[in-house]
Formats: C-alpha cells, structure tokens, sequence
RNA sequence: GCGCUCGUAGCUCAACGGAUAGAGCAUCUGACUACGGAUCAGAAGGUUGCAGGUUCGAAUCCUGCCGAGCGCACCA
C-alpha cells in the first residue's frame, strides 16, 4: 500500500459517498495523504473532510464519520479514526505496509521517478558567469542546486536540456584579454582590469601557447590574448563543472548569435509582433506593456546592440529548439532582471507565465574567524569552486549548497568546512548507505542469501516508521520537481538516514552469533535493501554519492 | 523614494494553510564481549521581528511598521 494507492481509496470513497447520495459536493480530483508527525494519529491522515465541509455545507466531523466508514472496508487497511476538528487517521494493515518494500527492490533505481512532467521539454540554465575568472562561491550555489534539478525534473519525466551562456562578447571580455596583455608584458593593470594569481597563470599559458607574442604590434597581441585568454578560461571553467560533477549539456556563445544575425533576426521578430520602436536614434522594445519599469534599448544610438538585444535573441534561440519552458537560475543581484526577461516572452508572443521560469537565489556568504569575508575581485581574495572543493571534497560541497532553500542566504563558516568535516549533514546519510552495504556484506561472507519475503513480520514501530518514510519519496522528488527546489530532496534523506539509524539499532537484522536464520531474518533484509537502494537514489538526485564504505 | 528577497532554538537551516513549529552543530546525562559508536536513548533550548486582518485552523495568505541583503543605464 502506497500514499498514492491510499489517497486513491480516499477519494473512491468520496465518489462512492457521493454516489450513495450522503454528500452532496463535487469530487476533487486529488487529495493528500500524510505521514502524522505523532503516531498516535495513525499511519496515515487526510484533512479531506475539512476541505470538503465548506463546498459541501456540512460539518467536518459528520463527513468525516461517513468516509470513515467506507474506507476502512478498502482491503489493506486496518482501522480508521476520526480525530480533532475531523481528520481522518487511518492505520494500515501490517502486511500491506510490508509490501512496500518488495516493490522498492523491484523497482531498484527507478524507485522514485514519476511521470509529472512526460513530454515537456525544458531549458535550464545556470551558472552562466561571464568567462573573466574562476567560478567563484556563489557560482558553486547554482551548480549544485542547478544540476541536482535537472536530475530531479529528469527523474520526473521531463526532457532536460542543461546550459551554460558564455557571455564572450562583451567589453568585459576586451578588458579581460587586456589585462592579460598587461600581465604578459609585466605593465600595470588597465583601468577596471582584472587581477589576481590565475590572471598571471593564463598569461604564462598564452606566452607558452605564443611564444613569440610579445614582438607583435600591440593590435595583434591584443586579438591573441584576448581570443586564447578566453578559450582557456572557459576550458578551465569546463573542467571545474565536470570536477564537480555538474554536467551541460550546451555551452551557448554568444558570440555565435552575433555572428549568426540571430540578434537581428530576434529583433526583426519582435517588431513584426509591434513592440520595437525607435526613438532619439536607439531601438527600443517596449517592455513597459508587460509590466516592466522601463523599455529597454535593443539597439544603441551608435549602432552597437545592447546586451539585453542578446538576451531577447537567446530565448527566441532556445524555444526555436523546441524548448517549451526556459528556466533561468539568476543570482540576487539580477533579479531586476526578472521584469525584462519576462516582457521579452510576452512580446515574442509567449505566455511569461509558462515559457519561461526565473528562480531568484540569494547568497552565498562566508566566515571565517567569526567574520564576513567580503569577497573582490580586486583583493585577489576571490573563493572559487575548486577552493571549496580541495576543502571539502564534492559531496560535502554540493550537499551543503543543494541543502537549503535557493530563497535563503547561506552561510558558511571556512573554520569549520576545513576543519570538522563530520559536521556535515551529508556524511549522516552516507553513513546510512555504508551501514547498509556493510550488512549486505556480512550476510554474503555469511551465506545468507534473501529468502521468501513474509511483510507482514515487519511490525515493529521502527519497521512501520521506515516503510513509512521510504513511501514517501516518490511524492519528494514529485514535489521537488514541481516546486523546481532540490533542497527537499536532501531534507528528506536527512529524515530518512535517521529513521534507518534508529532502525538499525533496535532492529538486529542478521541473526547474532549461533543464532538460526528466520523468516524476519529475511523480512529485515528485504526492508534493509529497499532503504538502502532509496538512499542512493535519493542521493544520486543531488549528484552526491553513495559509498559501500566511509 | 520605488521594487525584489528574507527575518524561525545560542549558531547553520527545515516545515503542500493542518494536530504538540522540527533537524544538525554547540551544552548536559546515559548506551556496545552480537550486523560499523561517523550511531542510538534522553535532557535543555521558541511570544516564528512587531501589530492588526482573513478562517474551523496562520511561521505560511493580506495590510502596516521595524530590521537585513540586493536592484532601479543608450553598462555588461
């Protein structure tokens, strides 16, 4: 008996009351089920009757008396009780709550993946920091939560295509290849340039690259250094994604829209739809009618096209591939961007409430000491992935980052991350995965193989918690998708680490010492498995893994 | 000034509008001659920033105020 199975019966039991002529309200089409944090409210409980107390003008409890009654003749369920203002709490059966873990095994690496979003094809993009430095912390935040939701929205069915936006046309990019010919020929950084050791490193690329460089005439150098400058820093960039195990499956340049006269073409579009206009020389696209502050210039007065003309381009480029929604993962300080992004849906005739999806994410900030390090280029005291990752290693990193909701700001604490590494979190789940795997190998070296399955020897509170628990990740990784937040995921691993801990201890699974193997030697196996294959899928969500040992 | 996001235990963070607001860390007390003690059992810790409102029910939704971060270019 699953959730889904339950909250199936519930609501057959609404339409068979309907039916009947007890209750006169329209039938929803879904309803929760949930896991009660006190186990004296049952199993499960459904607030199905106070929902339906308004539409159907009767009072909670008086429903909730007639469902009860009805469901507590669907097979599998043991007792149902009305409690409170007119929850119902239901209890299942011993057995059939068992078998839930039969058909985890069965499922094996698919348990969890669910069909919400089959057929909807979405773009997401993340990172997308500009090819001038290393991706530094808060860049790590998107990679992790980024990833892992592609992974989650995958797992869900939908067809994810995952994309990092090189922004490599831009003056950043000039200032860029500048100050590396500054770093070459040992003259003082440019005006606004960038600085730092790595600056330094890739000057010393190039000239190994170039080895004659520094005799060209200074228009030349420049061209060199700025085009080798960024295939190597986006190389770099390329391998620290991959190191962390977040994969693109796109590197879009921007170059290439240029290139291509896609921006003209957008433009071209978006006039046709009647939104550009022109005025004081510039080209414009008013984005004022669809709620943005202000309309925005595609076209400057001096004939350069805006950054935001690429923009537009860059969303008539991904739908033409046949996206269906663009989803952007933008950091706090671009969430004025939200407006205008949206206004280019609407003005390219999309809906801005569908086509396209803007997750705002607040910062990353760091301690050490007790205090803020504030972060600059400038200092050259930049945090990069790679930085965190010889600190902590992927998993931990990425845990960390993917833990917590993209709308708070996180803080972590250097002091802490390089010194007490057990503190995170995500060592308590893996720990319950190597546990797991440790049985698994003491029962081989042992020679007890998996019998006959009997569930419903899985009675105690510890098994009835854990079954619980594992039933309730196919609805995690659902609400995880739809809510496009990972976070959830690893909150309810947390969860489901703990209730196999306590499991694990009052629960002895393999016989001790001379003892005989039993049937619920077998049962314990069974349900050992299931958790155990429900970790590691949960796990492979976040893109963290799962190890046999720690 | 306008806008976006946030304010929850000492700290870091959770909580589809649901029952007694939860974990981890830190603090205190306990638990292995049997499957891994990176674990478990227990204690302590809260006026969910403040004040109203909506309803059977609000940390969650609405309004106002206080506080924090960020943003308001013919920059990228």
């Amino acid at each position: 008996m699953t959730p889904a199975e339950l909250s199936q019966s519930v609501l057959s039991a609404v339409r068979a009351a309907v039916e009947a002529g007890e209750l006169a309200v329209a039938v929803p089409e879904s309803t929760t089920v949930e896991r009660p944090k006190n186990r004296e409210h049952g199993d499960y409980a459904t607030n199905i009757a106070l929902q339906l107390a308004k539409p159907a003008k009767r009072a909670p409890r008086e429903i909730a008396e007639l469902l009860a009654a009805r469901i507590a003749q669907v097979p599998g369920i043991a007792k149902v009780d009305v409690a409170g203002p007119g929850f119902l709490n239901i209890t299942v059966d011993t057995a059939a709550q068992g078998e839930l873990a039969r058909a985890i095994v069965d499922a094996g690496a698919d348990y969890g993946s669910n069909n919400a979003f089959d057929g909807l094809k979405i773009n997401l993009e993340f990172v997308s920091a500009n090819p001038t430095g290393p991706i530094h912390i808060g860049g790590v935040r998107w990679a992790a939560v980024g990833d892992s939701l592609g992974r989650i929205l995958r797992a869900s069915g939908a067809d994810v295509t995952t994309e990092y936006y090189i922004n490599d046309a831009g003056v950043q990019i000039d200032k860029f290849g500048k100050s590396l010919m500054a770093a070459a020929n040992k003259r003082p950084v440019p005006e606004d340039g960038y600085v730092g050791a790595y600056i330094n490193d890739i000057a010393a690329d190039i000239l190994a690259e170039h080895p004659d460089v520094l005799g060209m005439d200074e228009a030349l150098q420049e061209k060199i250094f700025r085009a080798t400058g960024l295939r190597l820093m986006v190389a770099e960039i390329q391998r620290s994604m991959e190191n962390f195990g977040a994969h693109f499956d796109v590197w879009f340049s921007e170059t290439t829209l240029h290139a291509s006269g896609a921006v003209e073409k957008a433009i071209e579009r978006l006039r046709e739809q009647g939104h550009v206009y022109d005025d004081n020389g510039a080209i414009w696209l008013r984005t004022t009618d669809y709620g943005d502050d202000k309309d925005r210039v595609l076209i400057k007065s001096d004939g350069e096209k805006t950054y935001f003309a690429s923009d537009a381009a860059y969303y008539l480029n991904k739908r033409d591939r046949g996206n269906e929604v663009a989803v952007y993962m933008l950091g706090a300080d671009h969430h004025g961007y939200v407006g205008r992004l949206k206004a280019i849906v609407a003005c390219a005739g999309d809906d801005p409430e569908h086509n396209i999806e803007v997750i705002v994410g607040q910062f990353v900030k760091m301690m050490r000491a007790g205090e803020e390090v504030r972060m600059s280029k400038r200092a050259g005291n930049i945090i990069t992935i790679d930085d965190v990752v010889e600190w902590i290693g992927v998993d931990a990193a990425r845990y960390s980052l993917a833990r917590s909701s993209t709308d708070s700001t996180i803080t972590l604490d250097i002091d802490i991350l390089t010194s007490h590494k057990n503190e995170n979190p995500v060592f308590y789940v893996q720990y319950a995965h190597a546990r797991m795997s440790s049985v698994e190998r003491k029962a081989a070296e042992r020679g007890i193989v998996k019998g006959e399955f009997k569930p419903e020897l899985l009675s105690t509170e510890w098994e009835s918690d854990l079954l619980g628990m594992l039933g309730e990740f196919p609805r995690v990784v659902a609400k995880a998708a739809e809510m496009r937040e990972p976070h959830h995921v690893a909150r309810y691993l947390e969860q489901l680490a703990g209730t196999y801990h306590r499991f694990y201890d009052h629960c002895q699974i393999l016989p001790k010492g001379e003892e005989a193997v039993t049937d619920l030697t077998y049962a314990r196996m069974w349900l050992a498995e299931a958790a155990k294959t429900v970790v590691a899928n949960g796990l492979a969500l976040l893109g963290v893994s799962a190890p046999e040992r720690m």
